[in-house]
DNA sequence: GAGTGGTCTAGACCACTGT
DNA sequence: CAGTGGTCTAGACCACTCC
């Protein structure tokens, strides 16, 4: 006999994927459904955190549990990296009112809020390996956050690490105040004479951690895409390394491959 | 003040953080810590669901509660899909001993084992606005399941999709039995006379549904990556889509996009 | 204030693991 | 068999939302 609390799961799960529940639509309230199924408190509880675990619910204090809406998806493609390779070398005129955000999400700048900050820090034996530098090189580690200036939170936390050998030629390099910098990191690497040949990114999926889940604004049940970008220069040195954090409920990245004629 | 399960959820997580606990060790028993926190039997237990939310830890039943290991990653690139074109006109022989999957595992065909399954379909609205057919077309449904021959569950599920019309001048690419296929579907669509020009990729992330984790044998806490892949042929015909659902906490996805020299 | 979900208690019994 | 986590009950009180 199958245990009561998956019992109840199974029964509002088949009627959310029926449609007889939509998106939006609330489901009975907890005291409603320990009346119907004639189980206690805790064990209907235990049924809806189960769903809510797969992301199928929502569950609001004080008004009610709706079945999950899906939110406006984001997409990221590669092909931005050679739109933003591109740009690092335009007039400036052209590199101020666009970023590759703004190319990812099609809206103005004034739609976006950007926040930066800089900090100096020595390479962990971690970060050291998957630099390819000394443990304790130099590093400048730059933290962003953007978000749609209509919301509260942001839609990518995004570390960056650049060795600082490599740009402090240029002290604006150091200084978070130039931020937003017109042209991004790569007109950032353009003034020290640095031109990107290729991009790694590094895919991973798992479940937030409380800091992820708090500063994005997930809810239970959802999932955050983990991206390293690895930018390699002409040299085949690994100039700039980049984690980014994306909800995994709004995001899809598209990755193009274009393969040789036969 | 802290909510008493969160005190507990944090003063454990602190310690697995640090270090104190590490991969693999026992949390102190349930029981344990309703003696140590004084705090009741379903609290204790809130507080490790919540860090088995978050992936931290893997409750076994009757043995008790541990940091949760990594699992050994499989890397799954984008160079894959010039190898495998390069590979669809290999001679037989060459094509026999060797797949895409072999190639990501760096394991011969002898430690995996392959199951294929074949069904004719007509297009949902949904598959054929991806596929950019008119719904109800004719449509070969491919599922695969691909498996360590040491280990239990499957590492991806996929669902592979064809045009029927594209592809039904060669008999055999409708019989499941000729699976597994050597040179693999890159192949099949050559003997059609197809060349794949570019390969597109989608990707999201989410919590499994509880068929998902059931059938890759995933713990609680984990989360899926998602790709829809799109081929597409030399005549900007989509010819395949196929949906593949991989396990996130095992899983590193790979893409490498080379950019034009300046 | 009525209705909703969130937290917590005290305790019972079951199911699984290892000795 | 002892020890572990899994399920379930009956009920209390709190916190939030909306009218």
């Amino acid at each position: 006999m199958a245990k009561a609390y998956e019992e109840i799961a199974d029964e509002l799960r088949a009627q959310i994927r029926a449609g007889r529940l939509g998106p939006g639509d609330r489901l009975p309230s907890e005291s409603d459904l320990v009346r119907t199924t004639g189980r206690s408190g805790p064990t209907v509880q235990q049924a809806l955190r189960v769903l809510q675990a797969e992301g199928l619910i929502e569950k609001q204090h004080g008004r009610g549990t709706f079945v999950r809406r899906p939110r406006t998806p984001i997409e990221r493609t590669n092909a931005r990296h050679q739109w933003e390779k591109d740009r690092a070398r335009a007039p400036e005129r052209q590199r101020l009112g666009t970023g590759a955000t703004e190319r990812d999400t099609g809206l103005g700048v004034d739609d976006l809020v950007f926040h930066a900050a800089y900090r100096e820090i020595g390479a962990s034996k971690e970060i050291a390996a998957a630099l390819g530098v000394a443990e304790g090189t130099a590093l400048v580690e730059r933290t962003y956050r953007t978000r749609y200036s209509a919301e509260r939170n942001p839609f990518s936390l995004v570390t960056s690490l650049l060795i600082r050998d490599l740009v402090q030629q240029n002290p604006d390099l150091l200084d978070e105040t130039k931020e937003p910098w017109p042209g991004g990191t790569w007109n950032q690497l353009l003034t020290v004479g640095i031109e990107i040949d290729r991009v790694e990114e590094r895919v991973t999926a798992r479940p937030p951690t409380v800091e992820e889940a708090d500063e994005l604004g997930l809810p239970p049940g959802t999932s955050v895409l983990v991206l390293r970008k690895t930018l390699y220069d002409t040299d085949d040195r690994i100039v700039e390394m980049s984690d980014v954090t994306l909800p995994g409920d709004r995001t899809e990245m598209l990755f193009t491959t274009h393969l040789e004629r036969w």
